[in-house]
DNA sequence: AGATAAGCGAGACGGTACGTCTAGTCTTCTC
DNA sequence: GAGAAGACTAGACGTACCGTCTCGCTTATCT
């Protein structure tokens, strides 16, 4: 039993709403994450504060929805298939330094990424409606991969996956090198060759 | 001819300095970080705010300052080397998960780490006196490796090394799974041996 | 050609005023005067904040016809006369401190004085729907007394009435002085005797 | 023993107290006591909110020390004596409903007498800084008259003041009358002259 | 040794933003 | 069309911190 009554979303004004998500982005690519104000995104939006408190917990989870709206939520259906699974692992692996490197999505997404370091209910949100479904599909293509024979069988897809993109956030997020086409076509070519000698 | 008179670091007072760092650390350990103000750590560690600002420029110099008394800054001075690479790899990388999941350093990592995700001057500052030093000791030791025929000779070393510290971090970073012995195991099995057939 | 259409006086609903009005005391002798607001009249009506709005220009006209229900308008038609002036204005008067004492009238009865302070217009309509009526009453009771030569001629019965109740309504209206029956009878004494020799 | 450490008043800036107190007035008088907000005063005293809060306890106190600025506290030491009572009484009335017509001052009083109402606290320090005062004054005026035999001896004095003074005050706050010199003078004659026969 | 000056704890200052509350308007749906 | 409900824009509330400043006090260095 709710001891604070829900809004009713039926009324919800699907305007402001829009308002309040593009404004968000705006600011943040604008200002930064530092100097984002939930009263800076209302006056942006021109939109009263308590409509923003109303329908979002946090300004990690607006953050979060506006970002969905950048990203387009699940709009891929499927990574590339050429046959050549290096070749499209560094295809996809450039198009997300590309990403990364754009400065709409590089302040958004640094934004979001920083509430989701210090937000577990967040950070599940996350994984649960981001994460997994773009893991589900790097699994698959990792799949088609092993049914072609240019991945070995028993390996933990997870660990793949995570072996091939992890480095690249990494080295985004902490700034520890540079983004480049390089950078990535070594990731995929070290990965899939393995470390050990053979 | 500096305008702003830069303070005498002769006169500086170790007891203040201390007594700033160790409030800084038990304050984001016991708050966090979106909790975490210099006023409060000035009012923990009694002392003046003033005294804050004077030395430190940020609150990401700060932590990162905190930090290393944390870490020991450089006390490390080589990795296990045991002549079996996977063996010492998995030894290593269990200790640093065991330390991310180790309270006492979460926050304070989490703390730092998103300070260095929105400051590329702190970011530069914590390649050159963290990342670097640890990451010279990870070639160290893929070198020794490489010399008795464990690791392949033609590999980019900072790549192998983000190969196998990266997904840790990452998971860590973003909650995207649990960080278990079981993982880096699985880590380092694959890199090791590659993605790809034979 | 009106701009804002008048709402239609024969479909109010007798229901919601009369919620409405007792909401307001209840919530003014309950709260206060400072925290009464209209979402919570509402509220406690259980009535749209629009059918207020609908029906009062403002919140004094509301306290003030909520005042008006509590005070019975009109309701008195003379005041006693029992041939002795002193004792019947003292009557009267020891009866109006009884009600300000009273925890159910007081708070009602500063809040609309408060309107009333800083409304002309409400104030206006104060005079001519509660003040006049009252003050006519003293005034033909002075009228009587001036017949049977308990009064003077040739007094502004204006002023008398002023001199009689002015003083108790001040010393309420700003705690100089607690209310007792012994100052409204020091009061009436004066205010007939004089303050001038003989 | 306080448990919240009181501001260290030794340090207080004067000039931002006298900017807040010149602001508060100026705005009452400018846009009403309804529309007065501490974020206005503040704005217009070019001075942090935190500044109104540390050294204030609430608005109404603020308007009273706002107040005492205009009123020039405890300034007059002495009311006028001609040696004619009635005479003297008048003039000072005169004095006041100038006063209370004057738009500089009209607005302040009522927004004081507003608190006043509502404020038992604040009512205490009024009474004690400014009506006691006064009123002391106008019960040393009364005394020298009954030494010239101009008014009876056994009057209770603050019924006296009460009885010339309350009119005039409750016609300004309820705006029940005009307030001019005739209504004054028929006042200070009614009460000398009492308003029974002799 | 006394003067000088810096760091220090303390905290007031002008500000910004927080998250909450209410004003008064507008919209939707029910009776 | 009035009414219950409540979302909307707007903006004040009182609080928490920001980063700067000024105040005495304590030290350390320099005549």
């Amino acid at each position: 039993m709710p001891n604070k009554a829900a809004p009713d979303a039926s009324r919800r004004s699907e305007t402001a709403r829009r308002a309040i998500l593009a404004a968000a982005l705006d600011l943040v690519a604008e200002v930064g994450y530092a100097k984002l104000s939930i009263e800076g995104i209302a006056h942006a939006a021109g939109v009263g504060k308590q409509t923003i408190y109303r329908w979002w917990p946090s300004k990690g989870s607006l953050l979060f929805d506006a970002f969905l709206t950048l990203a387009g939520e699940g709009e891929a259906t499927a990574l590339p298939d050429t046959g050549d699974l290096a070749a499209d692992m560094k295809m996809v692996l450039r198009a997300t330094v590309d990403e990364l490197n754009d400065p709409r999505f590089d302040q958004p997404m640094r934004a979001l990424h920083t509430e989701i370091v210090h937000d577990p209910v967040l950070a599940a949100d996350y994984v649960k409606r981001l994460d997994e479904p773009m893991r589900e599909l790097k699994k698959q293509r990792l799949r088609a991969a092993q049914r072609v024979g240019q991945l070995i069988e028993d390996v933990d897809l997870d660990v793949a996956v995570d072996m091939l993109f992890g480095p690249v956030l990494n080295r985004w997020l902490q700034h520890t090198g540079p983004l480049t086409h390089d950078y990535v076509d070594h990731v995929v070519d070290t990965a899939l060759r393995g470390l050990g000698p053979r």
